[in-house]
DNA sequence: TCTGGGGTCCTAGGACCC
DNA sequence: TCTGGGGTCCTAGGACCC
Protein backbone atom coordinates (compact mmCIF):
# COMPACT_ATOMS: atom_id res chain seq x y z
CA UNK A 1 0.00 0.00 0.00
CA UNK A 2 2.58 2.35 0.98
CA UNK A 3 4.95 2.31 -1.68
CA UNK A 4 7.59 4.71 -3.01
CA UNK A 5 7.85 4.47 -6.64
CA UNK A 6 10.84 7.04 -8.06
CA UNK A 7 11.08 8.13 -11.56
CA UNK A 8 13.86 9.27 -13.41
CA UNK A 9 14.24 11.29 -16.78
CA UNK A 10 17.69 12.64 -17.83
CA UNK A 11 17.12 16.43 -19.12
CA UNK A 12 17.34 16.32 -22.90
CA UNK A 13 18.98 13.15 -23.29
CA UNK A 14 20.56 12.86 -26.78
CA UNK A 15 20.99 16.79 -26.87
CA UNK A 16 23.24 16.66 -23.38
CA UNK A 17 25.28 13.50 -24.76
CA UNK A 18 26.27 15.76 -27.74
CA UNK A 19 27.20 18.77 -25.16
CA UNK A 20 29.03 16.10 -23.01
CA UNK A 21 31.01 14.81 -26.72
CA UNK A 22 31.32 18.77 -28.14
CA UNK A 23 31.62 21.33 -24.06
CA UNK A 24 31.81 24.15 -26.71
CA UNK A 25 28.18 23.59 -27.01
CA UNK A 26 27.41 24.27 -23.23
CA UNK A 27 24.79 26.82 -23.18
CA UNK A 28 24.09 27.01 -26.53
CA UNK A 29 20.90 25.81 -28.27
CA UNK A 30 21.24 22.34 -29.46
CA UNK A 31 19.15 20.12 -31.18
CA UNK A 32 19.38 16.00 -31.96
CA UNK A 33 17.40 14.61 -34.97
CA UNK A 34 17.02 14.17 -38.70
CA UNK A 35 13.75 15.71 -40.57
CA UNK A 36 12.24 16.57 -36.80
CA UNK A 37 13.76 17.38 -33.42
CA UNK A 38 14.35 14.41 -31.16
CA UNK A 39 15.51 16.13 -28.50
CA UNK A 40 17.20 19.72 -27.91
CA UNK A 41 18.89 21.08 -25.20
CA UNK A 42 16.93 23.47 -22.51
CA UNK A 43 18.71 26.94 -24.25
CA UNK A 44 16.70 25.49 -27.60
CA UNK A 45 13.38 24.88 -25.90
CA UNK A 46 13.86 28.78 -24.49
CA UNK A 47 14.28 29.79 -28.14
CA UNK A 48 10.90 27.99 -29.15
CA UNK A 49 11.84 24.63 -30.09
CA UNK A 50 10.26 22.01 -29.31
CA UNK A 51 10.26 17.75 -29.54
CA UNK A 52 8.89 16.06 -32.42
CA UNK A 53 9.08 19.92 -34.44
CA UNK A 54 10.35 19.23 -38.15
CA UNK A 55 13.57 20.66 -38.47
CA UNK A 56 13.25 23.77 -40.70
CA UNK A 57 10.62 24.91 -38.09
CA UNK A 58 13.14 25.07 -35.53
CA UNK A 59 15.51 26.55 -37.27
CA UNK A 60 13.21 29.10 -38.71
CA UNK A 61 12.45 29.76 -34.97
CA UNK A 62 16.27 29.76 -33.78
CA UNK A 63 18.33 29.97 -36.51
CA UNK A 64 21.49 29.62 -34.70
CA UNK A 65 20.33 26.06 -33.54
CA UNK A 66 23.35 23.62 -33.52
CA UNK A 67 21.87 20.84 -35.29
CA UNK A 68 23.60 17.26 -34.84
CA UNK A 69 22.80 14.01 -36.00
CA UNK A 70 23.61 12.03 -32.84
CA UNK A 71 24.75 8.41 -32.09
CA UNK A 72 22.50 5.60 -30.79
CA UNK A 73 25.46 3.96 -29.66
CA UNK A 74 27.03 6.36 -27.33
CA UNK A 75 23.59 7.15 -25.83
CA UNK A 76 22.98 3.29 -25.26
CA UNK A 77 26.54 3.61 -22.96
CA UNK A 78 25.59 6.18 -21.39
CA UNK A 79 21.92 5.19 -20.74
CA UNK A 80 23.75 2.09 -19.13
CA UNK A 81 26.04 3.64 -16.80
CA UNK A 82 22.80 5.90 -15.57
CA UNK A 83 20.95 2.51 -15.24
CA UNK A 84 23.79 0.84 -13.02
CA UNK A 85 24.34 4.05 -10.56
CA UNK A 86 20.68 4.28 -10.08
CA UNK A 87 21.33 0.46 -9.18
CA UNK A 88 23.15 1.67 -6.70
CA UNK A 89 20.43 2.76 -4.43
CA UNK A 90 17.46 0.47 -5.58
CA UNK A 91 16.38 -2.99 -5.78
CA UNK A 92 14.27 -3.27 -7.99
CA UNK A 93 14.90 -0.94 -10.99
CA UNK A 94 13.13 -0.75 -14.48
CA UNK A 95 14.50 0.79 -17.54
CA UNK A 96 11.49 2.23 -19.26
CA UNK A 97 12.55 3.87 -22.53
CA UNK A 98 15.86 5.51 -24.12
CA UNK A 99 15.81 8.01 -21.09
CA UNK A 100 13.33 7.31 -17.98
CA UNK A 101 13.67 4.62 -15.34
CA UNK A 102 11.88 4.07 -12.48
CA UNK A 103 12.90 2.50 -9.12
CA UNK A 104 10.78 0.76 -6.56
CA UNK A 105 12.31 2.05 -2.96
CA UNK A 106 9.62 0.50 -0.69
CA UNK A 107 12.14 -2.16 -0.42
CA UNK A 108 15.11 0.18 0.68
CA UNK A 109 16.71 -1.89 3.58
CA UNK A 110 15.27 0.12 6.93
CA UNK A 111 18.65 1.02 7.67
CA UNK A 112 19.36 3.17 4.59
CA UNK A 113 15.43 4.83 5.36
CA UNK A 114 16.50 5.48 8.66
CA UNK A 115 20.09 7.33 7.69
CA UNK A 116 18.05 8.95 4.92
CA UNK A 117 15.22 10.45 7.23
CA UNK A 118 14.20 13.79 6.91
CA UNK A 119 15.12 15.61 10.22
CA UNK A 120 12.70 18.19 9.60
CA UNK A 121 9.50 15.96 8.33
CA UNK A 122 6.55 15.94 10.79
CA UNK A 123 5.41 12.61 12.20
CA UNK A 124 7.92 10.36 11.70
CA UNK A 125 7.18 10.97 7.45
CA UNK A 126 9.81 9.98 5.91
CA UNK A 127 11.13 12.17 2.89
CA UNK A 128 12.96 10.21 -0.11
CA UNK A 129 14.29 13.81 -1.14
CA UNK A 130 18.29 13.18 0.31
CA UNK A 131 18.20 10.08 -1.15
CA UNK A 132 16.82 11.77 -4.37
CA UNK A 133 19.84 14.28 -4.08
CA UNK A 134 22.08 11.37 -3.55
CA UNK A 135 21.31 9.50 -6.70
CA UNK A 136 21.23 12.84 -8.91
CA UNK A 137 24.91 13.65 -7.52
CA UNK A 138 25.82 10.06 -7.99
CA UNK A 139 24.41 9.88 -11.73
CA UNK A 140 26.23 13.36 -12.46
CA UNK A 141 29.41 11.72 -11.37
CA UNK A 142 28.85 8.77 -12.98
CA UNK A 143 28.32 10.16 -16.76
CA UNK A 144 28.29 13.84 -16.30
CA UNK A 145 24.12 13.95 -16.98
CA UNK A 146 21.57 16.24 -15.25
CA UNK A 147 18.48 14.39 -13.78
CA UNK A 148 15.04 15.29 -12.76
CA UNK A 149 13.01 12.86 -10.42
CA UNK A 150 9.90 12.26 -9.07
CA UNK A 151 8.35 9.79 -5.75
CA UNK A 152 5.18 9.26 -5.67
CA UNK A 153 2.84 6.00 -4.57
CA UNK A 154 2.55 5.04 -7.91
CA UNK A 155 4.24 4.75 -11.63
CA UNK A 156 1.60 7.53 -12.41
CA UNK A 157 2.24 9.46 -9.70
CA UNK A 158 5.99 9.44 -10.12
CA UNK A 159 5.97 10.23 -14.05
CA UNK A 160 3.80 13.18 -13.00
CA UNK A 161 6.04 14.55 -11.02
CA UNK A 162 9.07 14.32 -12.45
CA UNK A 163 7.43 16.72 -15.25
CA UNK A 164 7.01 18.90 -12.34
CA UNK A 165 10.74 18.53 -11.34
CA UNK A 166 12.26 19.17 -15.06
CA UNK A 167 15.02 20.07 -15.55
CA UNK A 168 17.47 18.66 -12.82
CA UNK A 169 14.71 18.90 -9.62
CA UNK A 170 13.11 16.87 -7.16
CA UNK A 171 9.64 16.30 -6.55
CA UNK A 172 8.25 14.24 -4.04
CA UNK A 173 4.42 14.25 -3.61
CA UNK A 174 3.68 12.91 0.21
CA UNK A 175 0.95 10.04 0.45
CA UNK A 176 -2.68 10.99 0.94
CA UNK A 177 -2.16 13.94 -1.73
CA UNK A 178 -2.16 12.28 -5.13
CA UNK A 179 -5.93 13.48 -5.75
CA UNK A 180 -4.66 17.25 -5.40
CA UNK A 181 -1.32 16.80 -7.61
CA UNK A 182 -2.83 15.11 -9.87
CA UNK A 183 -6.25 17.12 -10.59
CA UNK A 184 -4.95 20.21 -12.44
CA UNK A 185 -3.08 17.88 -14.81
CA UNK A 186 -4.79 18.01 -18.66
CA UNK A 187 -5.83 14.18 -19.52
CA UNK A 188 -3.56 14.11 -22.17
CA UNK A 189 -0.77 14.25 -19.50
CA UNK A 190 -1.72 10.76 -18.38
CA UNK A 191 0.18 7.91 -19.13
CA UNK A 192 -2.05 5.53 -21.68
CA UNK A 193 -4.09 9.07 -22.75
CA UNK A 194 -3.16 9.65 -26.70
CA UNK A 195 -4.42 11.76 -29.21
CA UNK A 196 -7.39 9.84 -30.02
CA UNK A 197 -8.38 8.66 -26.42
CA UNK A 198 -8.49 12.66 -25.46
CA UNK A 199 -9.87 13.58 -28.42
CA UNK A 200 -12.96 11.52 -27.32
CA UNK A 201 -12.80 12.68 -23.76
CA UNK A 202 -13.35 16.74 -25.49
CA UNK A 203 -16.20 15.05 -26.63
CA UNK A 204 -17.56 14.68 -22.87
CA UNK A 205 -16.38 17.84 -22.13
CA UNK A 206 -13.62 16.69 -20.17
CA UNK A 207 -9.74 18.23 -20.38
CA UNK A 208 -8.56 17.93 -16.64
CA UNK A 209 -7.49 14.80 -14.41
CA UNK A 210 -10.77 16.64 -12.35
CA UNK A 211 -13.26 16.40 -14.85
CA UNK A 212 -12.28 12.70 -16.11
CA UNK A 213 -13.19 12.03 -12.42
CA UNK A 214 -16.17 12.30 -12.85
CA UNK A 215 -17.17 10.38 -15.84
CA UNK A 216 -19.36 7.24 -14.86
CA UNK A 217 -16.61 4.24 -14.49
CA UNK A 218 -19.25 2.56 -17.33
CA UNK A 219 -18.91 4.63 -19.82
CA UNK A 220 -15.28 4.88 -19.35
CA UNK A 221 -15.53 0.99 -20.27
CA UNK A 222 -18.09 1.03 -22.83
CA UNK A 223 -16.40 3.83 -24.34
CA UNK A 224 -12.86 2.17 -24.27
CA UNK A 225 -13.13 -0.90 -23.66
CA UNK A 226 -9.83 -2.70 -21.71
CA UNK A 227 -8.27 0.64 -21.16
CA UNK A 228 -11.41 2.41 -19.73
CA UNK A 229 -10.86 0.31 -16.54
CA UNK A 230 -6.97 1.47 -16.36
CA UNK A 231 -7.99 5.06 -17.05
CA UNK A 232 -10.80 5.39 -14.38
CA UNK A 233 -7.98 3.88 -11.45
CA UNK A 234 -5.08 6.35 -13.30
CA UNK A 235 -6.67 9.58 -12.73
CA UNK A 236 -7.16 8.51 -8.98
CA UNK A 237 -3.48 7.88 -8.62
CA UNK A 238 -4.72 4.44 -8.35
CA UNK A 239 -2.45 2.58 -10.64
CA UNK A 240 -1.50 -0.64 -9.45
CA UNK A 241 1.04 -1.67 -12.03
CA UNK A 242 4.62 -2.87 -10.54
CA UNK A 243 7.77 -1.45 -10.84
CA UNK A 244 9.52 -4.72 -12.22
CA UNK A 245 13.22 -5.75 -13.38
CA UNK A 246 13.98 -4.40 -17.23
CA UNK A 247 11.98 -6.90 -18.81
CA UNK A 248 13.55 -8.52 -21.79
CA UNK A 249 12.84 -6.87 -25.18
CA UNK A 250 9.59 -9.22 -27.23
CA UNK A 251 10.75 -7.66 -30.40
CA UNK A 252 13.90 -6.33 -31.94
CA UNK A 253 13.22 -4.01 -35.23
CA UNK A 254 15.47 -2.03 -37.48
CA UNK A 255 13.90 0.32 -40.13
CA UNK A 256 15.27 3.36 -41.83
CA UNK A 257 13.60 5.87 -44.25
CA UNK A 258 14.64 7.11 -47.70
CA UNK A 259 15.48 11.02 -48.39
CA UNK A 260 14.55 11.63 -50.99
CA UNK A 261 12.76 8.37 -52.16
CA UNK A 262 14.24 5.19 -53.18
CA UNK A 263 13.85 5.49 -57.41
CA UNK A 264 16.30 2.49 -57.71
CA UNK A 265 19.09 3.21 -59.62
CA UNK A 266 19.28 -0.66 -60.00
CA UNK A 267 16.39 -2.20 -61.37
CA UNK A 268 13.73 -4.37 -59.49
CA UNK A 269 14.32 -2.34 -56.34
CA UNK A 270 17.71 -3.50 -56.29
CA UNK A 271 18.52 -1.05 -53.52
CA UNK A 272 15.34 -1.35 -51.31
CA UNK A 273 15.95 -5.45 -51.22
CA UNK A 274 19.72 -4.50 -50.45
CA UNK A 275 18.77 -2.29 -47.51
CA UNK A 276 15.89 -4.78 -46.17
CA UNK A 277 19.24 -7.17 -46.28
CA UNK A 278 21.39 -5.03 -44.49
CA UNK A 279 18.49 -4.32 -41.99
CA UNK A 280 17.93 -7.80 -41.16
CA UNK A 281 21.44 -8.69 -40.62
CA UNK A 282 21.70 -5.52 -38.15
CA UNK A 283 18.52 -6.80 -36.22
CA UNK A 284 19.59 -10.81 -36.29
CA UNK A 285 23.11 -9.78 -35.28
CA UNK A 286 21.37 -7.99 -31.79
CA UNK A 287 19.43 -10.78 -31.95
CA UNK A 288 22.39 -13.12 -31.15
CA UNK A 289 24.32 -10.88 -29.04
CA UNK A 290 21.61 -11.18 -26.50
CA UNK A 291 21.23 -15.09 -26.95
CA UNK A 292 17.72 -15.44 -28.39
CA UNK A 293 15.97 -16.74 -31.32
CA UNK A 294 13.37 -15.86 -33.20
CA UNK A 295 10.58 -17.21 -34.89
CA UNK A 296 8.28 -14.22 -36.89
CA UNK A 297 9.41 -11.96 -39.37
CA UNK A 298 8.02 -9.08 -40.43
CA UNK A 299 8.39 -6.42 -43.25
CA UNK A 300 7.36 -2.92 -43.29
CA UNK A 301 7.41 -0.66 -46.46
CA UNK A 302 6.01 2.59 -46.61
CA UNK A 303 5.79 4.05 -50.29
CA UNK A 304 5.78 7.78 -51.05
CA UNK A 305 1.94 8.31 -51.31
CA UNK A 306 1.40 7.33 -47.87
CA UNK A 307 0.69 3.92 -48.50
CA UNK A 308 1.91 1.68 -45.83
CA UNK A 309 2.02 -2.42 -45.94
CA UNK A 310 3.21 -4.94 -43.12
CA UNK A 311 3.54 -8.46 -43.45
CA UNK A 312 4.46 -11.19 -41.00
CA UNK A 313 4.98 -15.23 -41.22
CA UNK A 314 5.90 -17.78 -38.43
CA UNK A 315 7.95 -19.90 -39.08
CA UNK A 316 8.05 -23.13 -36.81
CA UNK A 317 11.91 -23.33 -36.55
CA UNK A 318 13.42 -20.37 -34.65
CA UNK A 319 16.86 -19.09 -35.82
CA UNK A 320 18.99 -16.68 -35.38
CA UNK A 321 21.10 -16.88 -38.28
CA UNK A 322 20.92 -13.97 -40.92
CA UNK A 323 20.74 -15.92 -43.88
CA UNK A 324 17.59 -17.65 -42.90
CA UNK A 325 16.02 -14.71 -42.12
CA UNK A 326 16.93 -12.56 -45.11
CA UNK A 327 15.19 -15.17 -47.36
CA UNK A 328 12.30 -14.97 -45.04
CA UNK A 329 12.07 -11.56 -45.28
CA UNK A 330 12.70 -10.92 -48.94
CA UNK A 331 9.89 -13.06 -50.23
CA UNK A 332 7.83 -10.74 -47.68
CA UNK A 333 9.16 -7.71 -49.16
CA UNK A 334 8.44 -9.47 -52.84
CA UNK A 335 4.61 -9.57 -51.94
CA UNK A 336 4.81 -5.71 -50.21
CA UNK A 337 6.64 -4.54 -54.14
CA UNK A 338 3.68 -5.25 -56.18
CA UNK A 339 2.61 -1.42 -56.25
CA UNK A 340 4.79 0.43 -58.72
CA UNK A 341 5.15 3.38 -56.16
CA UNK A 342 8.69 5.13 -55.12
CA UNK A 343 9.47 3.40 -51.46
CA UNK A 344 9.95 5.75 -48.81
CA UNK A 345 10.59 3.40 -45.83
CA UNK A 346 11.60 -0.49 -45.53
CA UNK A 347 12.47 -2.16 -42.10
CA UNK A 348 11.85 -5.71 -40.66
CA UNK A 349 10.56 -6.58 -36.81
CA UNK A 350 11.77 -9.64 -35.43
CA UNK A 351 9.43 -11.73 -32.64
CA UNK A 352 8.56 -14.39 -31.13
CA UNK A 353 11.82 -14.61 -29.06
CA UNK A 354 12.92 -17.00 -26.86
CA UNK A 355 16.53 -18.06 -25.58
CA UNK A 356 18.58 -19.70 -27.84
CA UNK A 357 18.57 -23.62 -27.02
CA UNK A 358 21.04 -25.47 -29.28
CA UNK A 359 18.05 -28.64 -29.60
CA UNK A 360 15.57 -26.05 -31.52
CA UNK A 361 18.14 -24.80 -33.76
CA UNK A 362 18.91 -28.16 -35.30
CA UNK A 363 22.88 -27.68 -34.57
CA UNK A 364 23.24 -31.66 -33.83
CA UNK A 365 22.65 -31.60 -37.82
CA UNK A 366 26.48 -31.33 -39.28
CA UNK A 367 25.89 -28.22 -41.92
CA UNK A 368 23.69 -26.36 -39.77
CA UNK A 369 26.43 -26.47 -37.04
CA UNK A 370 29.17 -25.11 -39.75
CA UNK A 371 26.80 -22.32 -40.50
CA UNK A 372 26.13 -21.33 -36.75
CA UNK A 373 29.88 -21.65 -36.62
CA UNK A 374 30.02 -18.98 -39.60
CA UNK A 375 28.00 -16.69 -37.79
CA UNK A 376 29.78 -17.07 -34.75
CA UNK A 377 32.91 -16.21 -36.45
CA UNK A 378 31.35 -12.89 -38.09
CA UNK A 379 29.88 -11.56 -34.94
CA UNK A 380 33.20 -11.70 -33.26
CA UNK A 381 35.08 -10.28 -36.21
CA UNK A 382 32.44 -7.26 -36.07
CA UNK A 383 32.95 -7.33 -32.21
CA UNK A 384 36.89 -6.26 -32.27
CA UNK A 385 36.45 -4.16 -36.11
CA UNK A 386 33.27 -2.80 -36.29
CA UNK A 387 29.89 -3.66 -37.92
CA UNK A 388 30.96 -2.29 -41.23
CA UNK A 389 34.10 -4.33 -41.28
CA UNK A 390 32.38 -7.57 -42.53
CA UNK A 391 29.30 -7.51 -45.49
CA UNK A 392 26.97 -9.99 -45.41
CA UNK A 393 24.89 -11.53 -48.68
CA UNK A 394 22.85 -8.77 -50.32
CA UNK A 395 24.05 -5.50 -48.40
CA UNK A 396 27.39 -5.17 -51.10
CA UNK A 397 25.00 -3.93 -53.34
CA UNK A 398 24.24 -1.04 -51.42
CA UNK A 399 28.14 -0.09 -51.86
CA UNK A 400 28.28 3.16 -53.63
CA UNK A 401 24.66 3.96 -53.01
CA UNK A 402 24.57 4.61 -49.63
CA UNK A 403 28.11 5.78 -47.15
CA UNK A 404 29.68 2.95 -45.56
CA UNK A 405 32.11 3.14 -42.52
CA UNK A 406 33.53 1.03 -39.70
CA UNK A 407 30.41 0.89 -38.28
CA UNK A 408 28.39 -0.51 -41.27
CA UNK A 409 26.14 2.00 -43.87
CA UNK A 410 25.43 5.28 -42.49
CA UNK A 411 21.70 4.70 -41.81
CA UNK A 412 19.56 8.14 -42.13
CA UNK A 413 18.67 8.68 -38.40
CA UNK A 414 21.85 7.48 -36.51
CA UNK A 415 20.32 9.10 -33.14
CA UNK A 416 17.62 6.75 -33.01
CA UNK A 417 19.48 3.72 -34.80
CA UNK A 418 21.85 1.30 -33.01
C1' DT B 1 0.37 18.29 -39.82
C1' DC B 2 2.59 12.46 -40.11
C1' DT B 3 7.94 14.62 -39.64
C1' DG B 4 11.59 9.44 -37.21
C1' DG B 5 13.18 4.97 -35.28
C1' DG B 6 12.69 2.42 -31.89
C1' DG B 7 9.29 -0.22 -28.60
C1' DT B 8 4.58 -2.20 -25.82
C1' DC B 9 -0.08 -3.90 -25.47
C1' DC B 10 -4.81 -4.91 -27.05
C1' DT B 11 -8.44 -6.53 -30.28
C1' DA B 12 -10.76 -8.89 -34.04
C1' DG B 13 -11.32 -12.43 -37.24
C1' DG B 14 -10.04 -16.71 -39.48
C1' DA B 15 -7.80 -21.30 -39.45
C1' DC B 16 -7.36 -25.36 -37.24
C1' DC B 17 -7.70 -28.95 -33.70
C1' DC B 18 -10.12 -31.67 -30.28
C1' DT C 1 -22.61 -36.10 -41.30
C1' DC C 2 -23.90 -32.28 -38.68
C1' DT C 3 -24.01 -29.49 -34.53
C1' DG C 4 -21.64 -27.33 -30.92
C1' DG C 5 -18.17 -25.34 -28.01
C1' DG C 6 -13.60 -24.24 -26.58
C1' DG C 7 -8.72 -23.42 -27.02
C1' DT C 8 -4.69 -21.97 -29.48
C1' DC C 9 -2.23 -20.05 -33.17
C1' DC C 10 -1.77 -16.69 -36.64
C1' DT C 11 -2.24 -12.15 -39.16
C1' DA C 12 -3.47 -7.45 -39.33
C1' DG C 13 -4.25 -3.17 -37.43
C1' DG C 14 -4.76 0.43 -33.89
C1' DA C 15 -3.39 3.15 -29.88
C1' DC C 16 0.14 4.47 -27.08
C1' DC C 17 5.06 5.47 -25.15
C1' DC C 18 9.68 8.17 -25.64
Amino acid sequence: MDRRILHLDIDAFLASVEQLRDPSLYGRPVAVGTGVVASRSYEAKARGVATAMPLYEALRRCPDLVVRAGDARLCERYRQRVAKTLRQFAPVVEVCSLDDFYADLTGVPLRVQQALCDATASDGERSLRPLCEDVRAAVRAATGLSVAQGVGSTRTVARLATTRAKPGGICEVPMGHELDFLAEFAVRDLPGIGPKTAEQLAQFGVATVRELRVVDRELLRQTFGARGDEIYWRCRGLDEAPVRDTPALQSISRETSFEPACDDALQQHGLVRAMLSYLVDRAAAELRKTQRTCRVVAVRVRHVDGHEGESRRTQREPTDRTDELSLRARSLLDELLARRVLVRLVGVTLQGLAPRSAAQLGLFDEEERARDKLFAAVDAVRERHGFGSLLVGGASALLGHVPHGKHGFRLRTPSLTK
